[in-house]
DNA sequence: AATGAATGAGCCTTCATTCAT
DNA sequence: GATGAATGAAGGCTCATTCAT
């Protein structure tokens, strides 16, 4: 086969199996190109692996981005950073929550790239493969944020128990799905200054004041109070 | 019909057609496909012309593409919705303006649908064409949501205001971006019982109870208690 | 028609007629692109006329290319520099035109520089289009040339009259045909060198050398020796 | 298999054959029709080969066609005719070469047809493919004549010395470049009685005419005068 | 006389896939 | 277990040409 610049197994250890290599390198390829823009013959090409090897090991292409989804799954439930936030008290714990899920979506975390670039990308738009991501990573770390939410509200019916947990997440997300849009609304400069510490505390702030904590839990309340979003008053 | 920014004349003859039907048939697979899905083969056969009228009329199909963009802007802007929020009070126009964006992000106007796809789309990944976009479609509605957010809270600074414009904007965003997800997550029956009204609603007082109403309103924090997404008393 | 860099009119009196613009503009792209090469958009363009101005005027692209050649012809004819060969000794006449032809060859003359071109090139590779420059331009031009060379050596049969004519144009158009891969094989420097009076002189010499004046033309041969090639000699 | 340098095996397995064949199919198309004038469709049609198959083993048509001058140069390389020249008495050796230069210019060699085409058009148009060719099939043939020139008259500086052997191949050319309408211009019977050796003699006889013979063989001019052009006395 | 619009054929390239070894 | 070779489908684009006005 003809390629010009060819690269040969630019990061293999030859006693890694073609296999996970070519998992490796289709994460990474599909992660940072999307599916379709990821082709198997740079997955190929990444891996050191013969261009065919694709189709043996996997059959197909969405076979391997399937298998690509469900390792990375693996790879990640065991240091989920989401566990942090169960034994915490709900409001620290969503705090944590929200700055860990923020993190992930504004690429502050080098290591593991792909795997989370990938579940962000599930997200977004989900695929036949991503049953299973959705059913355990993404579900139980969106358990986690419904259980403290409703720690906070108890009485919260389903609807907006789920209105709320969208809240959190949309405004996640969004610097992920609209972050190239919004620097060019507000400049660049602008959006640089909302940095992860800004941003998770004033979304925790304000999904707090949204679940109203004056009444129900006044100790709280006054702490929130004293955010600088201006939560306080009355 | 030889400069790439001449105008369209809205009742043009009959050999305007079919640039128009390009037009028409490239919005509908570009907002239905994206860019690299759809293929100017079947938009050509869609809109009953042949193959290389689109390199006729547009020369590229990056260039179709920008026109299919402000074609949309065109048919967009003297309809927007959020010009009624205007006039009013700020409290009233922000939750007039939440639910005319959510009301278009939910699909909920089934004409010009895919303008508004395309409008998304490119909310998401913004390509050299939506430049025109941003600044004479996405630029004034966000403009207008600064503003009433502005005359709520004046003390504001620039970061934070930017930041509730965001959380407004990310948590219409997420149904559609993350719609499929959201309805994996909670199960079909419970994500459509989010409808338009109360998610309005929902998304509306949270930005205001974050927002505070010290001030301006003191009264209406308790009116705010009574909405149904249950936010503080009792 | 979609265009996006396009200029108008760039060389074009409005009282010049089209089909005189489409001719000078094709011919200025036949001679610097080849036939293949030059597309009637581009000749449309350049000539500030509509692309289906070429069909409407000629019909076709080859029949346009069989105009351009007849009406370079037509402006080359009465100024044929070979003309002025006619009436001089037949030694002198030689080196005239060995000179006239190379100087064309060698692009020395700037202006009516297509038209030239374009019979280099109508020499090289002779189309349908070129029966009438053969017979009207190339074959005076030649017939000159085989009169001089029959006037210095009268007793020359025609196969040898013919190959001598074809050893001048021959050397000629080398610079031409070869010249890139002669200064590729040689140096650019060294190629340079080889300007025009020095070629000129080089042919001529040689090919009075060659046709042997040392016995029949002893006048003729004494200034033959003269010349640096070192013709001469006991 | 992955090189673009690889080295061609002679005796390839069976599976080596569809790129000979490729390879073969493309000299032969691409001698006869040039680079524009040749497809890839046609070029694998005639290899009775897919397609893609270009692609596959050459990634371009620019590539294959590189490849193919490469490849006619590797079967060239071997059987050069000059080489029978270096070993004898210059003015033999000179003749012996333009015989086979001319030769081969007018197509008496049946076999290898498309190899010396093909290097003829690299003569006339040089591409970035002709580079290696120069270096290595026409730089040692010029170097060849250059050689046998300057045994014949060592007092020639590089100018003359250069000029002398442009002079030689020039002539050679002439009759592919130019035969066409040479044919044109003095009848195709007449044209056809330049046949191989009459024209061979010829362009030797001139040659040596100019080179001049005062020194070394006197009395070869006399021998000269014998020859069938006539040239010389009486 | 001239043009904007439209067309059909063809070209090069890319991609995922399959097959024989 | 793995690979080199080959394939078919499809895509974007360019070009000369034609047609109705």
């Amino acid at each position: 086969m003809h390629d010009s610049n060819r690269v040969i197994e630019p990061n293999a250890g030859p006693a890694e199996s073609t296999r996970a290599r070519l998992l490796e390198a289709a994460g990474e390829e599909f992660s940072s190109l999307g599916y379709e823009g990821a082709t198997i013959r740079s997955i190929a090409l990444r891996a050191g692996a013969n261009l065919a090897a694709v189709n043996y090991h996997f059959g197909d292409k969405e076979s391997l981005y399937e298998q690509v989804v469900i390792h990375a799954h693996r790879m990640l439930v065991p240091h989920e950073p989401h566990e942090e936030a169960v034994g915490m008290p709900p409001r620290e714990g969503l705090r944590v929550w929200i700055r860990s899920m923020l993190g992930q979506v504004l690429g502050m975390q080098a290591q593991r790239g792909w795997q989370h670039e990938l579940i962000l990308r599930e997200m977004m738009r989900p695929t036949r493969a991503s049953a299973a991501l959705v059913r355990e990573v993404i579900g139980p770390r969106f358990g986690c944020l419904r259980l403290m939410i409703l720690a906070i509200r108890p009485d919260l019916d389903d609807r907006s128990l789920n209105a709320f947990c969208f809240s959190v997440v949309g405004q996640c997300l969004f610097y992920r799905t609209a972050g190239a849009l919004a620097s060019h609304l507000v400049g660049e400069a602008a959006f640089h200054a909302l940095d992860l510490d800004f941003l998770a505390a004033h979304i925790c702030d304000l999904i707090l004041a949204g679940l109203g904590n004056r009444l129900a839990l006044p100790v709280l309340s006054l702490s929130q109070m004293d955010q600088p979003t201006g939560l306080g008053g009355a």
